[in-house]
DNA sequence: TATATCCCATCAGAAAATCTGATGGCGCCC
DNA sequence: GGGCGCCATCAGATTTTCTGATGGGATATA
């Protein structure tokens, strides 16, 4: 036993649970006993307690170790400490059926149109207490994962800095939305007379290029839109009887097949669309179980 | 560190600290420095508890360690633990001015009429809140102490067994209590004119015998009685104008003094009044006030 | 890109804490 | 009064924790 009062802090589980057996038996061979160590060593426990609480804590009555009123105070908190370890030592358990969180996914409106349906009927079918939220993320979704604002991010976002995990759900590709009644909706388009065409395009802003702009640009080549647009929202109305053209995902464009016509693109801009995480929430249950829901939800 | 999981009952304080301190500085390093230790110490016992948590805790995160959702948790827990440890170690004060508790004290007779009064003056001046109780106690005082029925005992006891602690509080002997016109009110009584005299005995039952009928015996003698009463109350009243000798320690009997004539006793039976209490309540601070005060009451 | 820097994980060995087994004192019970 | 049970203490073994050094990975700098 150190001459100088020992640092309380030093103090662990195992010697509470030594002080709740000795109180428990009112004996410290007892204790030694049930606890599968030597006498001595619950002798020198309690001891090291005794210091730091500067308190006998057990007093010999007739034959008894008995509680000092201090040690049944002390006691009655480490019962508690005890039963809050426990507590935390439950693994991260998490049930679908009665969850009440709220899941925030991230994602752009190619997302939100294509996949947050499906998403959102799988969490409601599963987890019909949870909500769900949506939030747009154009190139700071990985700021708003690393301040949890979103619990994960859906999008074409390739990029796996340290501090994130990501898994591709699927490819994607550009494709040429048009009218059917387009001169060029026959004819396949190479691309000097994709270039020539009157183009609709599609700018979100905050620096975000689409994929098949820049293979395009890197080409050498440079594109002169006729009508720019912040989103693909009504864009089936707008090229609807026109001769414009626009470039957007295949998947999107094909929501619009029975009224317009879908070409491919001399750039496709293949691009993978990604489920993007924070490390931080790596290990949750919840999460790893939102994880994989999205993932079965958009038929990886 | 252990291939098999850690047992989690060797976490101790200072680990929840260090987790708390990781957290707040988001780097294991400056954890370190804060701690004054390595932070390769930092680094093991951060492994420690990931190991028993099963959770990786903190994750690097754009050059920043970043809490898992499981160590929030934790830390949740870990913070409230912390307190109460501290809470553990303050020292058991006791303000009597606020204090609310308590006081039961055994004794008898004697002192109940003669020192209690002085001793719940004292306590109600001190200490206006706090509530007494007298029990009496014959001769299982020190049982009731044991039984926590009692705070402390003030009696003739003398018997030190382990468990228990005393201190003396003054000597007392026994005197003989008479009518002021008794025929040997005058002259000092030697043992066998004491003996002839018509005596009240106080007989408590319950195996009690004063001390001065054991010196009586122990020097061979035998005491008829001519009245037997259980106490000393009304004694006065019973002694006053008849030939009657009560023989009773002589504090009580100089109650009487103004009316009654208090001679000395051949047989003196001398005794200490002593405070005595159980040793699990030696080092409380309310104990320790109380002893204090009731020493003081009765001017040891 | 290359380089420097910071940070954590890991390793071997040092230091400290804890445990074991033996011994002794004290009080209880017979 | 003697035997016995119980706790404190001691020396040494064991285990845990810490230190200092090293390396890999990531970030920041050039």
């Amino acid at each position: 036993m150190p001459a100088s009062p020992p640092n309380p802090a030093s103090i662990d589980f195992a010697a509470l649970d030594m002080l709740r057996v000795v109180h428990e038996l009112g004996s410290f061979t007892a204790a030694a006993e049930k606890l599968n160590v030597n006498q001595s060593a619950v002798s020198y426990t309690i001891g090291k307690l005794r210091a730091c609480f500067q308190d006998p804590l057990f007093v010999r009555e007739g034959g008894r170790q008995v509680a000092t009123d201090r040690c049944e105070e002390i006691l009655a908190k480490s019962l508690q400490m005890l039963g809050m370890l426990d507590e935390m030592l439950q693994p991260d358990a998490f049930a679908p059926e009665q969850a009440t969180q709220n899941v925030t996914i991230a994602c752009n409106y190619y997302e939100r149109v294509l996949l947050i349906p499906g998403i959102v009927a799988a969490i409601r079918q599963v987890a019909p207490k949870m909500t769900v939220k949506v939030i747009s993320s154009l190139s700071d979704g990985h700021l708003r994962l690393l301040r949890r604002e979103a619990d994960v991010l859906i999008g074409p976002f390739e990029r796996a800095e340290s501090g994130f995990h990501s898994r591709r759900l699927y490819g994607e590709e550009y494709a040429c939305l048009m009218d059917p009644g387009h001169p060029q909706a026959r004819t396949p388009l190479d691309a000097d007379r994709y270039l020539s065409l009157n183009h609709v395009l599609i700018d979100y802003g905050a620096g975000w290029q689409s994929a098949f702009l820049r293979e395009l640009e890197a080409a050498g080549h440079r594109l002169t839109p006729t009508i720019v647009v912040p989103s693909p929202a009504g864009l089936g109305t707008l090229i609807a009887g026109s001769d414009l053209v626009a470039t957007i995902p295949r998947r999107l464009g094909a929501r619009d097949a029975e009224t317009l016509t879908l070409a491919p693109s001399p750039f496709r801009g293949r691009f993978d669309v990604s489920l993007v995480w924070a490390a931080h929430t790596n290990a949750s249950a919840m999460h790893r179980w939102l994880r994989d829901l999205i993932w079965s939800a958009c038929r990886g």
